[in-house]
DNA sequence: GCGAGGAATTACGCCGGTGTGGGTTGACCA
DNA sequence: TGGTCAACCCACACCGGCGTAATTCCTCGC
């Protein structure tokens, strides 16, 4: 366990390595959709500091969008995944139905949903996201020093 | 068959059985992304007339709007969406991935697409939608004339 | 049967919010 | 002290709402 959580990232670098460009980042840092949990940004010429936790959920909207979400939907329904999306990211689906959001686990449940549903669902394996983020982090290495990258002290 | 498609609508009745406002609709056609088979507007005052068809993709668009879709997504879709559009629409799920469209026919193959699927699908059961939309036009009934509302003769 | 008037419908320009990119300035950190 | 990164201002495209002018359709009166 702790295999790497104790890292966090500077938002160029989060933009990297999540696949997004720092305008978005920042567009989203000023406007609630993702605020950086470790160091918010003080005023001009701080450092906004990601957690590992952060980029996960950058990187399921960075899946959301290239899906072709509307940024708006992706803020609602993050507004319900915040309290749930948790331990269990490796098996479940993200399931959306407009507003709404479920996690799912199994194939079969999936296959309820689609016939039940009423309109379109957009469903997410969360499971590559994060597969496809730690890809990211370990390939987007920050520079050849040492050994230690952005290693820092969090506290926790 | 000929169960009833001989008949055309109007755009502000258009607008009120697919449920969206009579300013999309219009929008819409002017931007190209649907255009009144039956009859364009040829200048202000003209009349639009969308023929039973074009409810039903429009229908699909409400749908996929609805799901949180950007409207410049629902564009590339039915790009590729309008060649295969055709009968089997009570059966087939829609299923885009970003850019991408698949018509999907059984649970399967839905689940595979999931396993498999790098980023978000979405997915549409289109059943549901051509139900929605004949029960829309029923409820809707123009006006309580006699017993035809807007029949209309469209030649061949 | 036919013309006139009113109702219905469309096109279009103006506008605002959102999302994003660019560029510049200014603070921070190494 | 220099390089990096956040803030801020600006501009632009997209989506769609509103109001208005223009046109067509429908109905009525003759």
């Amino acid at each position: 366990m702790t295999e790497a959580p104790v890292e966090d990232f500077s938002g160029k670098r989060t933009a990297e390595i999540v696949g997004i460009t720092y305008r978005q980042l920042d567009y989203w840092a000023r406007t609630d959709l993702i605020r950086p949990s470790v160091a918010e940004a003080r005023g001009s010429g701080s450092r906004r500091r990601y957690s590992y936790r952060d980029l996960l959920e950058l990187k399921v909207i960075k899946n959301l969008l290239d899906a072709g979400l509307k940024l708006e939907s992706v803020r609602k329904i993050f507004t319900y995944l915040r309290d749930n999306l948790g331990e269990d990211i490796a098996t479940a689906n993200l399931v959306i139905n407009g507003q709404d959001s479920v996690l799912v686990h199994t194939g079969e449940e999936l296959i309820d949903l689609v016939h039940n549903g009423q309109g379109v669902l957009n469903i997410l394996p969360l499971g590559n996201v994060k597969e496809e983020l730690d890809n990211a982090i370990v390939e987007l290495r920050p520079a050849p020093v040492a050994g230690l990258g952005e290693q820092a002290v969090v506290g926790g």
